[in-house]
DNA sequence: GTGATTGCAAATCTTTTGCACTAAA
DNA sequence: TTTAGTGCAAAAGATTTGCAATCAC
């Protein structure tokens, strides 16, 4: 059964390539997130999630390993509620659309919504990106 | 000198209208905010501003207006930066700049950007609202 | 007067930080 | 060993809330 010694050894070396130790709470944590798709998660639930998974991992540091991916680019994080950081394993090009009733995320395919019409950047500035979120009720 | 006058009536009109009662918190902020065009301002940078204009408002009653006047459509509430909230007086249909470098915010003229193609929101859901930040650095 | 509004301080919630302890190399 | 990483509890920051005092009508 390699299906546990397999993804463990991809994940150590994703780590070790974008200079991370891979530990025990990393190691867990980046299996979580990556070896199911596209993830939107918010630190708590996250959290909760590696409970779940028998993975004894501090609230603090789950907030530093979402915040150290994002660093070295695994990651990205979305802001759409006040108070409250989603971050995304997803970070090709794309955008989201946002469930107010459920405060759940979800991708809109790249191809599916596009900006029609980019607006010059004032004086002195440059796009760093542009994010759309499509707020939708059920 | 009428020009303390009529602003005042004209707001506290507005207010009437909108079934707040007229006090003297929501008059002056009303002015703050209406009356020099379109302003995005967090919680903290209003309490600040009402001071200096000699407006004694706590900061409770800041949060409490702010939500109150989004609450019946004077305001837009505008997220860009987890853990802080902006407050925008330009309720019609445009899109914002948001210098990372400095944390302002910034109108997008209405007509300056445009969705291409707005994605069909998921079965059972619609589309309430669409955002896009065009995030740039200087 | 009566009910809405305000101010204050305390409470809440999310996220960050300091520091002693543990683990990776 | 040596240094990075972790956990805990405390701290920090933004926002909300409970309640007595105050104000609008």
């Amino acid at each position: 059964m390699d299906s546990i010694v397999r993804p463990y050894s991809q994940v150590f070396d994703t780590l070790r390539k974008v200079g991370l130790r891979p530990t025990r709470q990393r190691l867990g944590l980046a299996r979580l997130l990556f070896e199911n798709g596209d993830r939107h998660v918010t630190a708590e639930q996250l959290h909760a999630e590696a409970a779940n998974a028998n993975l004894r991992v501090s609230l603090a540091t789950i907030y530093n390993t979402l915040n150290q991916f994002t660093g070295v680019g695994l990651m990205r994080e979305v802001v759409v509620e006040p108070g409250r950081s989603y971050f995304d394993t997803n970070t090709t090009d794309h955008h989201h659309f946002f469930h107010e009733d459920t405060a759940q995320l979800q991708d809109i395919p790249g191809d599916a919504i596009s900006v029609g019409k980019v607006p010059e950047p004032p004086a002195g500035t440059r796009v760093e990106r542009v994010d759309i979120i499509v707020r939708i009720r059920g």
